[in-house]
Order: structure tokens, then sequence, then C-alpha cells
DNA sequence: TTTT
DNA sequence: TTTT
């Protein structure tokens, strides 16, 4: 799904601390009536709901109402009651890291932290490398953090 | 694959008048060095050729040099001999129709003919509709130009 | 999205002659529980909704209970009222031929017409190449049903 | 793309310790030729290098010759020199774990370890959840090894 | 070199 | 040769 955030983002946490971002996001239809020839538009909103650790600390820092996103993710129907005890159903895109990416599609969202961006959806800064922070595991070493990823110029001897 | 078109498309004509548009697209990742934090880029460069009559159609109209393109197709691999006739081999995105799309993802390209977007490829007017277009079958209908697809607005009675 | 198909799809009409294919797609995902070792299964169950008239046929002739599928397309929201009068919303994953690919991912369904596969989704006949009718153009042709694809083994002379 | 393995998965190491899996994959197409009513088929092969170091024990311990996957990653094309000293380019898919994903679509390889499935790629068990896996964090929390994903049956309270 |  |  390619669309547009229509609000900022909301961050919450587990109990566990384990975070979890809710997006609302927007994608829209143009097109021109074949009858009238007039131009018009629908848009359809999206709950999106990121579970993954990575994916929730780039939404939390570089995704803002207006971004342009990229999302990709698991379908998931949930099932709530309502008020009056009646069984309701909320649809929602889940990513939770499998088959789960978000890319950001235009160029805001500039920061800190060491970062990769990747695959072919390029063209703007990917913040997507989530995939690629290994369980590092504490120790001290400068790369020990490090990508899993071949650097983009390393020489990968074998 | 997202990226950016490098260069105003090709466009040539088979000898019984099929159109085939050529594309160089871009797509490129930015990081930061791990070691010298430095701000990283690199930019792959992509052929895709667009047999699709109703894509071509698009790319002829709307795409130009800079425009940002979602594309979707097959991946073939071509075997050529060069000069010395030796054996060469070029990897393309061939958009045929089959799984193949082409969405265009900035606002650019607004224009006269009758179109649709579509998909949750939105958030900027998509010219792929394409698919839509049924093989009419002549029949001078008023439905001639029509979509197969339903209206945004339509009343489906069944 | 790839899943199974959990009943034979049910095709229905639009009054001016529009088929509608519906299809209930399962997703299973399969884990072994992190503290007891147990293997886990949970399937998601999806409303799949085909207003493209290719694939309708596609769906019509090929597609039965267990098939597994390739799915691409939007994601909708229905509004609608429940019997007390109480709003209701239902999403679906809609095939409109924008974005929308339907593939068959096993051999079953084989049969008559004339039909291609194509893309990246193969190991298996697909059946998606609805994109590729041209509005044909009358002119009579032997090709009248062609595809504006190439032919694999088309020379194509410019 | 989705496609057959044609050999037995190769596995190497960088000198320091990384895995990289390199993949053949067939991609086939079937279709019924126009004229003569033949059925034709042509397969495409494609070359796949997997950085990602969860998707390569994916690999090294379930992928084998025949298995069918589902497969997205980054086209890359990398320069090289022949034996008589003139540029070569060769195009591969680079699973790098950036917008990269691995499903088995067959039901083979069932195994040891933890591990969990996940997304719309169902039906099968997956083995792609190398991206749930969290930096850790030490804590010495028994769930150590565990995914940052919500269990499926998980209460998550907030 | 795969698969159906 | 693109884009941010």
């Amino acid at each position: 799904m390619i669309g547009n955030v229509g609000a900022d983002p909301e961050i919450r946490r587990t109990q566990d601390g384990r975070p979890i971002a809710n997006l609302r996001i927007a994608t829209s239809e143009t097109w021109r009536d074949r009858n009238s020839g007039e131009r018009r538009e629908k848009t359809e909103w999206h709950n999106v709901v990121v579970f993954n650790e990575g994916l929730c600390k780039v939404v939390e820092q570089y995704v803002k109402k207006g971004a342009k996103l990229y999302i990709e993710g698991a379908l998931q129907t949930r099932k709530w009651q309502d008020q009056t005890g009646n069984d309701r159903y909320t649809t929602e895109v889940v990513l939770q890291g499998f088959n789960s990416t978000l890319t950001m599609l235009d160029g805001r969202g500039e920061g800190g932290g060491e970062r990769r961006g990747g695959g072919d959806f390029g063209a703007a800064p990917n913040y997507d490398d989530y995939g690629s922070r290994p369980a590092s595991g504490g120790g001290g070493s400068s790369r020990s953090s490090g990508s899993l990823s071949r650097d983009m110029d390393d020489d990968i001897p074998f």
C-alpha cells in the first residue's frame, strides 16, 4: 500500500515495554467520470498497526502527519464487542516484521542515528533497516552492533 | 520497484504497430556509514520495457524525466551478441500486463483523457487502468471507452 | 496475499451483465510456541471481490475450493447497516484490474481456452493475461483474441 | 517473485563469519499458442543472493532443490571483468533484509528451532521471522530469544 | 538447474 | 541519467 499518513502516529507501549504504533493511512484514487467528464476522487482509510520494534522506532522518529509511505504487512481482522455487547470486526494491516515493510517515500524525516536505506524502494531516504540489526548482544565492538547486511562498499572476501 | 525516471521515455513501434516503451529507472539508497558517520548514497539503474499497450499510452502521455514511479513486472534476461560475437546478457523488468503495474507516485502528469486511478497506490493520480479496458469488441457501444471496472459510485444491482 | 480458497467461488452478475466473483481466502501462520514448544497455527480469513472481467473468467473456470492463489488488490472498507440499523463495516480486497493480480499457484485448473502465464509468478500455469487483451480494434484479424503482449518467440522488428 | 529452486543452495561465509546464500530460482510461464494451439512454456532463471543472516539460516535449514519460494528483494547489477578483461554485468535479486522477504510456499522443511510464520503468505509454514528478533537488550528475560512480535494469543496490556 |  |  502506498498512501499518506492522516495524523501524527500514536505510539503506545505494552506493560513489558514493547512499542506499538498505530497509523491511519489514506489511499486516494482519482479518475475522470465517463459521462460527465468531471474529475472524481475517492479516499480510503486504513488502520495500520506496527508491532515490529525497529519499524516502531522509524515511525516514532520520522513519520509525521502527511508523510507518504509504502506499507506492506499482513491483513488481520480483530473481533471486539461494542457497548451493547454485539460482536464487531475491525480489519487492520499488521506489521510484525514478517513480510512487513515500511518505507518513507518523501524526503522528510532526516535524523540522527545510524540507518540505512535499501531495497528497490529508493529515491528517498529509507528507514527500513530494522531487519538488519542483529541481536547485537551488547558487547562493545564498534561493529558488534553492525548490520548483517553487506556494506555497500565493503569488500567481502571469502 | 519504486524509483525515478532518468530520461524521457523512448517509445518505439513494432512493424505491426504495437508500441514498446523503454524506461531507465533509478533506485537510490542512502545510509549513514557506521564508522565515519558520513552520509552515503548508492544508485542502481534498471531497464524497464513496457509491452502492455495501455501502459505504453500512460508512459507516452504522462511519464517524463524525473517522474517517480511504482513498477511491478517480470524479470527477464535477454541474450545478445556483442561486436566480437560474444554472448552477452541483459536483465530487464518487463511489463506485459501480467502481474504488471505502473503507477505514478507524484502528482505530475495530469491530462486529458478519461482515466482512473486505483489500487492501494493512491495519494496521487494513478494511470493504471489499462487492465480495465475490455476487449470492447467493436459494436459502437456507448461503453466503448468504458471500463469494466465498477464506477466508484455506481450502484451495482444484482 | 498468498492463500487457499475456502469454498468454490460465487459468481454473480450485475443487471447489465458484468460478472462479480466473491472468494474466501485463508492465510495461515504456523509457529512453535516459545514456552511450550508446541506447534501453533492461526488462520485468517479474507473476503476477496473480483470486478475485473478477465479475472472473473479465470475464477469461474479454474478456481475451486482448495486452490492456492496469489492475490493483489486494493483494500476497501464498505459501510452497511445491520438489522437494527447500526452502521457496520466490512473490509475486502478488491480486484478491479488496477494493480490487481490473481495467479494460480498450484497446477490445477488446466483448461481449454487460449491463455498465457506471465510475470514472475510462474512454476504453475498462470491465468492472468486479462490485462493483455487490447481493445482489439476490429479488423477481423485472426488475432482478434490476441494478446498485445509480445509472443515469447516473436521476432519484434522495429 | 514466485519460483522453484533449481539446485540445493550454496552457503558461503565471509572472513568475518557472515553467511551468504546463493540461489537459482526458476519462474516458468505456460501458455497456449494462438495459432497452433500448442502448449508452450518458457522458463526464466534468476540469481538470488541472500545477505540477511536470518534468511540465510532459513535457506540453510529448509530450502532444498525443488522448493517453491516467494522472494522479494532489491535488484542489483554487478560489474565484473571476464577473462579477456571486458566489462560484464550480472543482475541479481539481493535479499539484505530491507524490503526483503523469503517465504516457503510448499509444506516441506519442517524442523527444529523456534520459528514463526506470518504475513499474508500463509498456507504453508513460513520461516521469515528473522525481522522479528529484537536487539534483545539484555535484561535476562526468559524471552531472550523472543520475538518482538505479539504472540498470536498474547494479551497485550497497555 | 526447478516446477506443473 | 533520476530523486532527496
